[in-house]
DNA sequence: CTGAAAGCGCTAACAC
DNA sequence: GTGTTAGCGCTTTCAG
């Protein structure tokens, strides 16, 4: 018989540890001993059922594992388009985060689709401990698949307690940008929000607020809204500058949208920043390999990661969670060359 | 005897199936048809079941629920680097080949460590029933870890059977770009390798085989190796320029390495493909954003997620698995500027 | 339609 | 040192 499985019959069935201890001639327990690294285990014996639990290629199930010893925790996050380097600076984050304490994460993709948060909802409540991640969908249908699990929201603020959020908070980050824009002497300051719900967006009322604050042109005119890509960012600085010709600066609602804007700019043989300054939001590290660097108004997307992290063991272990104060990641301007 | 989570103390035990039943007054199978949508079952007593669950703020446990019912299956996703844009593309793909077949993927950031690749073996060898990822550790030390676990690389030649593995294979694509250089004039073409072991990498290999078939000067002055980074392509290219000032091509161990190399020729005031032509390897959308947009031998990432995930099915299930022929993603080239 | 019994595969107690 | 006895929490027979 050989070592490597027994692969030639046409039955699967895996074996078990009761398989294992038959084969070895002792009990079950004594399996699990010399499995488990257990000291009171006789050298000769162990090396015995190590070798009859190679031999049937035996592997414990995790389930009867974990049945027995409470231990593993294992989180969901839900992301939705891991390609988006946003999320994955988020999601490698919070990895790192969770490793910190040996819980294993379970990573969903819904590609954009809100459709797929009910669903991935409902398939990820038998699998995990708890979720973090990114939601549109209204919370009561999100509460009626989450069935009681903790959720933590990031980016998005919960209406009930029943949700616990992470909050970016920009608001500071970006009335530096603005300030330091009209410092270097703008004064028609454009923006590119995102297209979708809920609108207006945080950063948007952040921008109003801001350019309202040193008194420059404002209304609706001046926002246009862009899909979450180069391209969308692209096209939508086109139609913003059709609009307003005069415009030279834009703020955009992150930083993918604001290569596409800079990327236009260069299209329409404007300078950046002399003919016109960009500066986004998020502080992605891709911002860095475009020409000129991208300024943007940055998050510490580790210390967002460690934070929804921090959040969900509190609801796991029942201690008292962190207040929503105390849940806020605030961006800050990080010049670059683009604004 | 009671001994049941009285919820108002501060002990903390999560309601059971059993907690439930009593608290409707129903056995617990009852509760468990309520909960999985039986058809045999009133529908008064369902709702009680229903209302006694969320009242508990019950929850099923997956190990129970996993142990009984053997279909869940999940499998473990071992990335280098989640950062890095390389490995999320090929995340991103076989998240979305193994939604399609209703797995689970545990994912785990190594953080570009081989020590990691251990730990994370064996901590995921418990939680998973397959693994498919990048690895670098010698065979040997892995399997210790594996614990008999159907294990498949990505871009590694495995040498004992023990393993599956997906190769990428340039050969063509590579000559493809080399072909298209020649042609354009280019006849000093030098290459920017990784610089970490196993080397000479199989694109290094492409390469001298490429350049070779059109007669061109070859010797290893024409190839240094660089870090995975924008950075690291940049400092390589100075290298390799102070060594050969006549370069007039590079071609890269990927697109990162490649958008490294861009940005050095910026800097030299050289014009990107005029005075030197670039061409990565991967293919990244990344690529699309910088200027010019990166050329580059790419591989069609999608499909190489779907091909580990199927090679893991046909592995789990005993199928017949896919011959090493099959498990291959060859890469073609992709002029979009640079070269 | 509902309940009683049996067992999934494993480990933590206690025996011996 | 090793085996025996009990479950972990759930779903599946099979009776009623």
């Amino acid at each position: 018989m050989a070592a490597s499985g027994i692969g030639s019959g046409t039955e699967r069935r895996r074996a078990t540890i009761h398989d294992v201890a038959r084969s070895a001639g002792v009990s079950r327990q004594t399996v699990s001993r010399a499995l488990n690294d257990k000291a009171e285990i006789d050298g000769a014996t162990k090396q015995r059922v190590l070798d009859a639990a190679r031999a049937l290629d035996y592997r414990p199930s995790r389930f009867a594992r974990g049945l027995v010893r409470q231990d593993t925790t294992s989180i969901g996050l839900v992301i939705p388009d891991l390609r988006n380097p946003v999320f994955t600076e988020v999601a490698s984050s919070a990895l790192e985060a969770a490793r910190g304490r040996d819980w294993h994460v379970v990573i969903y993709d819904t590609q954009d689709n809100p459709e797929q948060e009910l669903s991935t909802m409902r398939v990820i409540g038998s699998q995990v401990d708890a979720i973090v991640g990114y939601f549109r969908q209204p919370e009561e249908e999100l509460d009626r698949y989450a069935a009681g699990m903790p959720v933590v929201f990031i980016d998005r603020e919960p209406h009930s307690t029943r949700f616990s959020a992470i909050r970016i908070d920009g608001e500071a980050g970006v009335r530096e940008a603005i300030a330091h824009l009209v410092s270097a002497g703008h004064h028609r300051i454009g923006m590119l929000d995102h297209n979708r719900r809920p609108e207006p967006s945080d950063r948007r009322r952040w921008f109003a607020a801001a350019t309202a604050a040193h008194g420059l042109e404002q209304d609706a005119s001046w926002v246009v809204g862009a899909d979450q890509s180069v391209e969308g960012g692209e096209r939508a600085l086109g139609r913003l500058r059709a609009a307003h010709p005069e415009l030279t600066a834009v703020f955009t609602f992150n930083d993918i949208i604001a290569i596409g804007a800079i990327r236009h700019a260069r299209v329409a043989g404007l300078r950046v920043p002399a003919d016109l300054a960009v500066i986004g939001f998020d502080g992605l590290e891709l911002g860095s390999i475009v020409e000129p660097p991208l300024s943007s108004v940055g998050i510490d997307t580790r210390r967002l990661g460690e934070l929804a992290i921090e959040q969900i063991a509190r609801l796991l272990t029942g201690a008292e969670p962190l207040r929503p104060a105390e849940l806020v990641v605030r961006a800050a301007l990080r010049l670059r060359g683009s604004g």
